[in-house]
DNA sequence: TTACAAAACTAACGCTTATTCGTTTTTAAT
DNA sequence: ATTAAAAACGAATAAGCGTTAGTTTTGTAA
């Protein structure tokens, strides 16, 4: 018989969920079965059950996770005061380096959340509207102290948002690109243009 | 006993395809079975089978005609004479408009490519990375003739295809952004940045 | 050592899947 | 009206799905 072993000090479902966080980005979530995953893990599909209620249930702790996260960062920072284009600053590098830490779970909640079943879905859309939302309220105000050029400010925040979203190719670039120079590169890219 | 009707000078084919296209891109290519299709375009789904030959076939018809799109575009920019930052822009208003245009294939081929079985994977992949390696190169001249900054041109590139492609957003907000203005807005943001 | 809970196992359920088969209906050309 | 091809149908196939049930093994604490 084999057992699921939790690394470090995780929880045996914490470990499921990482797992399934790969299986979900590599294979999409409809085409990740609860058999591969208990392969994967070591053990038989129906012992998983054991520790979590359902397929679903993975995904909807994956992407409530990042999205916590992201909103918990950008709370953070809404109480800071520091200049709004420090902010987007901070912000498109905290998405760098979630992008870097949690690659799995990053890519599946921006990829797979479209499985989530009701009410998750709603409660998981509501989230990511409210990240907008006050990525779009930051970006105003620049524009209002004028210190960001008056453009649209819906489409400004989506652009740093696809962009940095965007970010998997990372992944595949590891060794070519070191991080340091990639947030230098994105930061001045999306604030300050790329042309002389 | 129903019938699939093609609309315009649509093959059939070409019908299921452009249901197909948009269930994948509602649902996911996993997550859409042939016999929804089918019931989409009224008819059985067995009856498909008379016009195609898998549902994966379907997967690759909608992927290589995006990338061929993509590429044919890059390559005739290619020929003519004008100022690479031009070009950067132009590149940037056609993928402005193929989203508007081709919505569901596009973002199946974004979204959903990762389906495709071999070799189809793998040419696909070479498509995709030879765009990515032409619009590098294209950064890289710019950046010879000192009219774009000297940044890391993988990363530059690679963030402009992330923006654009991330470009499904405005499909939800066509009410409240017009088009012009969000080519004006994109095209300033990722060239000249958005600090004054 | 005994006893209990946690977590593994095997087997199965009911359902859905893409696809095939043989047949019938429809369409179009002679 | 006759014929042949195109395209629809219903039924069936084999495989895979998430999940459950009942049972056995394992780990832990008294």
């Amino acid at each position: 018989m084999s057992k699921i072993i939790p690394v470090r000090n995780e929880s045996k479902k914490e470990t499921i969920s990482k797992n399934a966080s790969k299986l979900f980005r590599k294979k999409g979530f409809s085409a990740t079965s609860m058999r591969e995953l208990a392969v994967d893990i070591g053990v038989e599909a129906s012992s998983l059950y054991n520790h979590i209620g359902s397929k679903s249930e993975l995904l909807q702790i994956i992407c409530f996770k990042v999205a916590n996260d992201f909103i918990n960062q950008i709370n953070e920072l809404e109480q800071i005061e520091i200049d709004v284009t420090i902010k987007l600053e901070k912000i498109i590098r905290f998405h760098i380096h979630k992008m870097l830490e949690d690659y799995d779970m990053v890519y599946v909640a921006n990829h797979e959340w479209k499985h989530l079943q009701e009410p998750f879905l709603k409660n998981f859309l509501n989230q990511r509207k409210l990240y907008e939302n006050k990525l779009i309220e930051l970006i105003k105000i620049g524009i209002f102290e004028k210190s960001i050029k008056k453009l649209n400010p819906q489409v400004l925040a989506f652009t740093i948002l696809s962009a940095v979203r965007g970010l998997e190719f990372w992944q595949q670039h590891k060794k070519n690109i070191d991080i340091a120079e990639l947030e230098k590169t994105m930061v001045t890219q999306l604030l300050n243009g790329i042309i002389k």
